[in-house]
DNA sequence: GCGGAAGTACTCGGATACCCACTGTCCGAGTAGGGAGGG
DNA sequence: CCCTCCCTACTCGGACAGTGGGTATCCGAGTACTTCCGC
């Protein structure tokens, strides 16, 4: 069981989105070339947050994406739930309804109770997520990266935005 | 993403071996019609098990699976990692690398940034499932099972173990 | 010189093939129990 | 009657195809800038 590494990319993209002036949108062309992945393929993961509201994109020349709320609004949840979905990692198949001793048409009151521990675990994970935002990773960012190698980026994705 | 059905089959499968008298093993063939799942493809699922030494199998006639160790010993996050692999959930390919502005051959200290928030999420989903053993597991269904359905299922499988 | 309109080039967005991993199935190796035969 | 040996039948274990979601790619719809023309 992996995640996509549309995740990996999406959580990149919104990281590098943070240093962007108001107003000025990054396009998924510039962005594929800076984590040397494949720009048809990441607009994908694009689309999927634009499909739900984390960033914003436009059209036309200097056209591109930029976050659509404050960095502090934005946490690895949102951008992980947006590509990879909401549904919990475990299904429950009911497959204690196929138990020959149970009655056919048996009700059961609660889910199963195997799937609500998976579930439960599930949701630790999800929280875990929801406590960070972007602006912890970027805090985070400015005591893991040399300033220099900020700075450059920083130039070098302005000078194509 | 989704955990494979194997992951419920195996689940499913350690509990109600749970109900089996000291010595006594129970083979594939009757847990995959109790459980009305494809014997042949639920094995692979009891072979992962039995590699990591959560269950013991045994051949010829009166052959089957039982427990290895005793049911407090055994955790959800043991069951979980026998199917699904110990790997994190999250993948770093290490696309920070690719940023042009980060001189070739630099050597990163620590860990992406973005891939240690993702594998802390992992760790708290791991440590949730370390916490439930399955005795807790045997605790909760003797509250949300019935008791006659309890008392049948454990004489059926009895009667073919 | 200035305003407006048309053209162009660049962007996103959805629709379309390819491939690996999960799913499902098969057959062989090995063993424990049962039965037959001999003592 | 009991022990031993052999045979059978049942088990697990690893090797072999099929299919769906993830991966990768392409082309069309739409927009903002630029340029040209008329006033």
């Amino acid at each position: 069981m992996n995640l996509k590494n549309q995740v990996e990319w999406a959580l990149h993209c919104c990281a590098v989105m943070m240093a962007l002036p108001e107003g000025v949108y990054l396009p998924a062309k510039v962005l594929a070339e800076f984590h040397g992945v494949p720009k048809e393929y990441l607009s994908k993961a694009l689309q999927a947050l634009s499909q739900h509201g984390i960033v914003i994109g436009t059209l036309g020349p200097s056209g591109g994406y930029r976050l659509a709320r404050a960095p502090d609004q934005i946490s690895f949840l949102d951008i992980v739930e947006a590509v990879e979905g909401k549904r919990s990692t475990f299904r429950c198949e009911e497959i204690r309804g196929n138990n020959p001793c149970v009655p056919r048409r048996h009700r059961a009151g609660k889910p199963c109770t195997v799937a609500r521990i998976m579930w439960k675990a599930d949701e630790a994970w999800r929280e875990s997520l929801r406590g960070v935002s972007l602006t912890d990773l970027a805090a985070q960012l400015a005591e893991d990266v040399p300033d220099d190698v900020l700075a450059k980026s920083r130039a070098w994705l302005l000078e194509r935005a």
